[in-house]
DNA sequence: TTATCCGTACCGATTACGTCA
DNA sequence: GATGACGTAATCGGTACGGAT
């Protein structure tokens, strides 16, 4: 259980994936919410669902793996009632069922150990090793089934960890190992991993792609707004310059036209309450008419107005 | 209460085997 | 039949946590 809570925290698990929300500029295709393709941790909520027999067959309180809870009020740490204990090949393991299930390396693959050739004989499951050439010291590697492997993944999509209980009771059905279970739980798990973090560089991609689009787009923008304020001639067509005054004790900003009369108390910036002050003619200060030039993109223009009122 | 050890579970990286073109 | 690519079962080394002392 706390093993399930450390993982989470480690490296977010499956889900984790890349948590970055980049806001991506461009539409909603930014939010991960939005993309169809992916959502970090989908795949993991997917496998939280606490619907199946699984659930019914351990009635295990919360097998959230987000939260670790995975294992609600069972012990993983502790032995399963150890009636199981021993695998189904019948040979019992030197170690505790846990440990022989998933001990440290030196218990678990110990080459001479019961619980090794208890992998061993599993490994001739079925038919396909009956002629005895299969089992014998060297790594072999096992194909498992078409049925094994359709179970293991129901039962991945179910929750990706299991539960030393879960594992026996697996082992036992598909005739495998509980070591050879856990080791598909962590290859599937690593294999999700992968796939996950391959979407998530297809989207980082697409989102740097987009913004590099609307960088160069927004350079573009500047420069022909440098060019028109540099013309001498537009000048010659434009209105009078707009200016912005400012009250130099309130710091409220009106808006004025050289042209025309001076501001009124309605152009006046929210001059409200006793410390307001109307803004003098003689201490107006002009301010650039585009104060959020200089913003961030997404600072502008939508925070003036809140300035200005 | 804190430190240390042990057992456990998991991960990432890698190896090695089986299958297929 | 040999071979390389690929998928994946299995292993290795490491980390982190909880419980016991």
């Amino acid at each position: 259980m706390g093993e399930r809570e450390k993982m989470g925290k480690k490296d977010d698990g499956l889900g984790l994936g890349l948590s970055l929300s980049l806001g991506c500029g461009t539409g909603n295709q930014g939010s991960w919410e939005n993309n169809p393709i992916h959502k970090p941790s989908q795949l993991v909520q997917n496998h939280t669902d606490q619907k199946g027999p699984w659930n019914e067959l351990f009635q295990l309180p919360d097998r959230n793996p987000d939260t670790r809870s995975f294992l609600g009020g069972v012990d993983v740490n502790r032995l399963p009632s150890m009636v199981d204990c021993e695998d189904e090949n019948g040979v019992s393991s030197p170690n505790s069922t846990v440990s022989s299930i998933s001990g440290k390396r030196g218990e678990r693959s110990e080459p001479n150990g019961e619980e090794n050739e208890a992998e061993r004989t599993s490994c001739s499951r079925g038919s396909d090793e009956e002629d005895g050439s299969g089992c014998d010291t060297s790594r072999k590697k096992l194909r498992l089934s078409k049925e094994q492997s359709l179970v293991l993944e129901e039962t991945f999509k179910e929750h990706n960890t299991l539960n030393p209980k879960q594992k026996l009771a697996l082992a036992r059905q598909l005739n495998l190992s509980p070591r050879q279970v856990e080791v598909w739980f962590q290859n599937r798990r690593a294999r999700t991993k992968l796939k996950q973090t391959e979407v998530d560089c297809e989207y980082m991609k697409r989102c740097c792609e987009n913004l590099t689009e609307e960088n160069r787009r927004l350079q573009k923008e500047v420069q022909e707004l440098r060019a028109l304020k540099l013309s001498p001639q537009l000048y010659m067509h434009m209105n009078p310059p707009t200016t912005l005054t400012m009250c130099p004790s309130c710091e409220r900003v009106a808006v004025s036209s050289s042209s025309s009369t001076p501001p009124s108390s309605s152009t006046v910036a929210a001059p409200v309450g006793p410390n307001r002050h109307r803004v003098a003619p003689h201490v107006q200060r002009p301010v650039p008419i585009y104060p959020w030039a200089t913003l961030p993109i997404h600072n502008r223009p939508s925070d003036v107005p809140a300035s200005r009122s």
